[in-house]
DNA sequence: CTCACATATCGAAGAATGTCAATGTATGCT
DNA sequence: AGCATACATTGACATTCTTCGATATGTGAG
């Protein structure tokens, strides 16, 4: 049940649903999602990350604080590095 | 075949789904989508759009053009009024 | 033709956004 | 401890966006 995500819709649901679009929305952003879904374990760090878009570092990073707080991306720090995966949610956005 | 909108990404692809995200991404454009679903014949015009939302109508009417060039709202106009409704890759992006 | 109504366009003001360089923080190697 | 690496945060600047009021365009009625 529940097909349509969008008639569904809590204020606060709405409110998510439209930052996720927004987050989506930045052409940047969007080929971020897309090299992490890319990759071999389906989770990517910002030093792979910030070469494909040719931005600075800093940029990267400030694009992938925002995928996470939208609920798109997951963020796990292992030793010097922090690894970036889709959320379920991004899942379905993007399939 | 090709589940993954995403996945399949000419550079222009890339962009025009961008774009729909982008204009997805704005609470005010998210309300006025629903509400076009939300219709009997799922079809509105302005005139019904604009007190739901509680903005001017020359907003409303700049929000509906902007979604109607990034491919998600179809436009005809019938007598006085405009009628907008949403087209398949609006349906497909808001399932 | 004139008038009223529905919608679109224009111009402007304020807010939000994307980007960078510089700096801060944490982790691991030697 | 000291240093290099990976990433985050800050501050600044230019650009874009949202919104409005005012005005223009188009359509049908009388």
């Amino acid at each position: 049940m529940a097909k349509t995500v969008a008639l569904s819709r809590s204020p606060k649901q709405l409110a998510l649903l439209s930052d996720q679009f927004k987050a989506l929305g930045d052409p940047t952003r969007l080929q971020l999602m897309l090299a992490v879904m890319a990759e071999e374990n389906a989770e990517a760090c910002v030093c792979d990350l910030t070469p494909e878009t040719g931005l600075a570092q800093s940029t990267v990073s400030h694009h992938l604080k925002l995928l996470v707080s939208a609920g798109l991306l997951d963020r796990s720090q292992r030793g010097k590095w922090a690894f970036y995966s889709l959320t379920t949610d991004a899942k379905n956005l993007l399939k």
